[in-house]
DNA sequence: CACGGATTTGGCAGCGCTGCCAAATACTCC
DNA sequence: GGAGTATTTGGCAGCGCTGCCAAATCCGTG
């Protein structure tokens, strides 16, 4: 008799040390499950005084909610799919944070993933998370399998993509044209009577945003009647070290380059860089032009010029604009042309 | 009698529409739940012809399979919790990409929230992590509430605390010793003959590990009996820009330094920049150190000697240890000074 | 002090799936 | 050809919570 009891008491101990669930909170409390849940979740009516004895319970036995059952039974989550093609671009965490700053206050967290630019996996991971019955997804770019997009659409969830306006969306899109960011850093540079100008970006098949920029790039000049780019294509993660390598060998091959047009500050300061360390006279031998207004080219020796793009804006405007539920839109947000000392 | 008929119709219809469920493939597919649910999961046995009567129906419906209901049943998510305190410091980034590395080829999913280096809100997120039973944690840094490690150590899911050895850990620790890492870089600049050592960094209240950094690297100057450092502490987010105003200020007040130690490259290149507009010679003037290893930073006109932090193999080998289930230890994993040409 | 309405509480079905076990079927060997 | 084994399949309970509705309790009034 006495071994049972004690066999008892171990199981009941081992039952609480295993998982607490709403169950014990309210047997704990002398409440019923639903009024415990009602506290928990501040929805509905209660007195202060079964408040008081919910969270005391709460607090004895360590309960910690599980919203895997509570989102089954009220079939919907508090999850938020982001997915982004890398983290390597400072582009990719500034939307991240721009996203956060709208989604913590509301309670959400978010899934997130990275692609690599590769558009099987993208549809991999969102059918992954779209296992988790997310409240929204987040997704950069407009470019996606043909089932991804109809996996979007059919889901119901709200979908915003992000940084592109240039295509037909899903659902929300939150950006800027890239073609017309790509004719703005043309016509600055044709302004200013630059004539061989060069590029430097990532593979057409990697970044088809950077491709958009290049074909609005280019397009300006043919109006110009200039003669056809020429480039020098990279296929790793942008970098100061990737950008000042290149310089070097676009301008081995193409000596009489008057500009060159960087698709990311990061490589257009390697190039700037590069140039100091070679005495290439910065903007009257070279004119180097970058793209994203980051930090690291505003305050380099001689300012970067370059495209401000609004990426935190984007996120948290995204973010914002796919949990308020209306319908459809295409949200276009500014960029600037910052113009520095390196044009 | 029709139009009772053609009402059961739409409610059918719209069922349908609504969501398809796992009985809704195994009986279009004219199969039991289990057998479905075992295709689906590879796992168990079944015939390839079963297989592929699933996998038709799966197509036809359109089924998302729902791991909501799969994680309450199974009782276990592939969720993994990844507690940073900013996405403004390059470390977290590369933190996170260094743990997709290993989580993605095992199929987990992150859940990643942002703590603005408050050990409130990192109580917050993990609590409400938490209600998603994730599979492990990731959390940056060993700093936190009594009740954040009680509720990580009691919780029973893996947890690895990175970047830091410098105390005590909860179950996995991987990074490496923050105050050591100081000590490194004050002995790279007493051995060098600098003597009078500024320092720019962030308010210790603020970041915990700049903070051990700092001590040991004053420890090493008071061992060689040089003066307290003279420091500029910083509110905001790493950037080159405060650093170049930073550097300036200390100088303001300290004309005599004859180096000066970035907690950041960021922050050093910055300073570099601010010596370059000023015509201050480095390092024959002023010798400037960095931390982190940027990008950035060695490939400058004058690469910067700094110190190269292990952060994306720290993400990487966090998220593998975490998921390998041994039990707790210490990773310790080297850093690497990199003597550069600016001290 | 009984009465109607407002507030607070409890019971129970069911969200969609998985784990367990038993049943059905296929295959092997003598 | 039938017992014995291996493979494949189905049924059902239950994971922990929420939504709905009914029951209980409270309160001010006439």
């Amino acid at each position: 008799m006495i071994r049972v009891a004690h066999r008892m008491n171990d199981d009941a101990i081992n039952k609480q040390r295993k998982v607490v669930t709403l169950r014990d909170v309210s047997a704990a409390a002398g409440l019923g499950m639903s009024t415990v849940s009602r506290v928990l979740r501040n929805h509905g009516s209660f007195s202060q005084a079964t408040r008081a004895r919910v969270m005391k319970a709460v607090e004895e036995l360590g309960y910690v909610p599980n919203r895997i059952a509570g989102s089954l039974a009220s079939s919907g989550s508090n999850l938020v799919g982001i997915v982004i093609p890398s983290l390597h671009n400072i582009v990719f965490p500034d939307l991240l944070s721009g996203a956060a700053v709208a989604l913590t206050p509301l309670g959400l967290q978010t899934v997130i993933s990275v692609t690599d630019y590769d558009v099987a996996q993208e549809q991999k991971v969102i059918e992954s998370i779209m296992a988790w019955r997310p409240a929204a997804f987040l997704v950069a770019g407009l470019e996606h399998s043909e089932r991804t997009r109809a996996l979007l659409k059919n889901s119901g969830v709200r979908v915003a993509e992000l940084l592109d306006t240039d295509g037909e969306g899903i659902d929300i899109v939150v950006g800027f044209s890239q073609r017309e960011a790509g004719m703005a850093c043309a016509r600055h540079l044709v302004e200013r009577g630059y004539r061989r100008i060069g590029y430097v970006g990532p593979h057409f098949s990697f970044d088809p945003r950077a491709r958009k920029r290049f074909d609005g790039f280019s397009s300006i000049l043919a109006e110009a009647g200039m003669a056809p780019i020429e480039t020098e294509l990279i296929d790793g993660i942008s970098s100061t070290e990737v950008g000042r390598g290149a310089l070097e060998r676009l301008l081995a091959r193409n000596p009489g380059l008057d500009a060159v047009y960087f698709s990311n500050d990061d490589f257009a300061v390697g190039g700037l860089f590069h140039c100091y360390a070679e005495g290439i006279s910065v903007p009257s031998q070279l004119a180097i032009m970058g793209y994203n207004g980051l930090d690291i080219g505003r305050f380099a020796p001689q300012p970067l010029t370059t495209l401000r793009t609004p990426r935190a804006e984007i996120g948290e405007i995204g973010a914002r604009l796919v949990m308020e539920s209306r319908g459809p839109q295409v949200v276009n947000l500014p960029f600037e042309l910052l113009e520095g000392e390196t044009t």
